[in-house]
DNA sequence: ACATCTAATGCTACAATGTTGCATCAAATC
DNA sequence: GATTTGATGCAACATTGTAGCATTAGATGT
């Protein structure tokens, strides 16, 4: 542990995110903010399933689903509607939430574009306000473009 | 009917538009084609399914589906995944198909941003491939911010 | 106009994702 | 430890989108 304030990296526990809010302390709620610290990729509800049926204690379906909606209220995590039908989340960390998220069609993986902004300042028509923007790439991932660039025969 | 061809314009019908790709002319696909193109939004599933009840005959939720699938297989429409759960279609025209689109968080509602282009260049990792960007922008539309600007209780 | 061929449709049934209501439990406070 | 209230677990439901398969109707040839 440095002793030196760390430069704003990952390092707020899951309790204090939580308490700093004045939420209740809970085993789901800390459960899912270090799953998702530690996941590199935003996270689906389900896959989020997934790791904590490996934790501790068995989960319900809905509760998760509500722990994920009180982290966004509360601005701890937030939503990226991207790829598929489902929501991913993500923790927000420090300024760098204004980040763009690349989707593989092919994999269907969600990757973090830490440097590329979403949107700096567009021109909106007179009366919008903007609140939030969602800048999502479509494409192919390293991986997958190089996969079909071998084996071109399907 | 103009003798010069039409520059770009909203012009090319319903027939045409399927023809092109070889498809079948059938009710639906032209009653959707219309719809969409006379829509000043975007339209979801259900907003169509609405709009067509009104016209000529009964449709069915899957024959709808499927239409709009091969719309955007054939480059016709367009999806965009915005705002809630559900997606929403629009009508490809010419170039401009790049543009923004404001999702208002009070009212629900899907705006094209003509003027906002969606990602220029943006710089991707190594081996990634863009096809397609999707830019949304979140906040409150010009109806529903003054009507929160006015009547502040509530 | 009619026969033929096949793409598109209309059902039914199902899958995936998210929500609501309500009784019970447990985190925080005293 | 008792109390309070927010969080949980369960069942039931809502919304959005898919799959299989028999039937219909758009295109094409005669
Ligand atoms: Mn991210
Ligand atoms: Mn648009
Ligand atoms: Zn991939
Ligand atoms: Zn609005």
């Amino acid at each position: 542990m440095p002793l030196h304030a760390p430069a704003a990296t990952t390092a707020a526990s899951a309790r204090e995110l939580i308490a700093a809010q004045g939420g209740r302390v809970t085993r789901t709620r800390v459960a899912v903010i270090e799953a998702l610290q530690r996941s590199a990729h935003p996270l689906s509800h389900d896959e989020l399933g997934a790791v904590l049926d490996g934790a501790d204690i068995a989960h319900d379906r809905v509760t998760l689903y509500r722990a994920l909606d009180w982290l966004v209220e509360q601005g701890i995590a937030q939503r990226i509607a991207g790829g598929e039908r489902a929501w991913r989340f993500e923790i927000r960390r420090g300024d760098d939430h204004r980040h763009a998220h690349f989707h593989c069609e092919r994999c269907g993986q969600i990757v973090c574009l830490e440097d590329v902004p979403t949107a700096s300042a567009p021109h909106l028509p007179a009366g919008f306000e903007l609140e939030r923007a969602e800048l999502v790439l479509h494409g192919a991932c390293a991986d997958c473009g190089r996969a079909a660039a071998k084996g071109s025969a399907r």
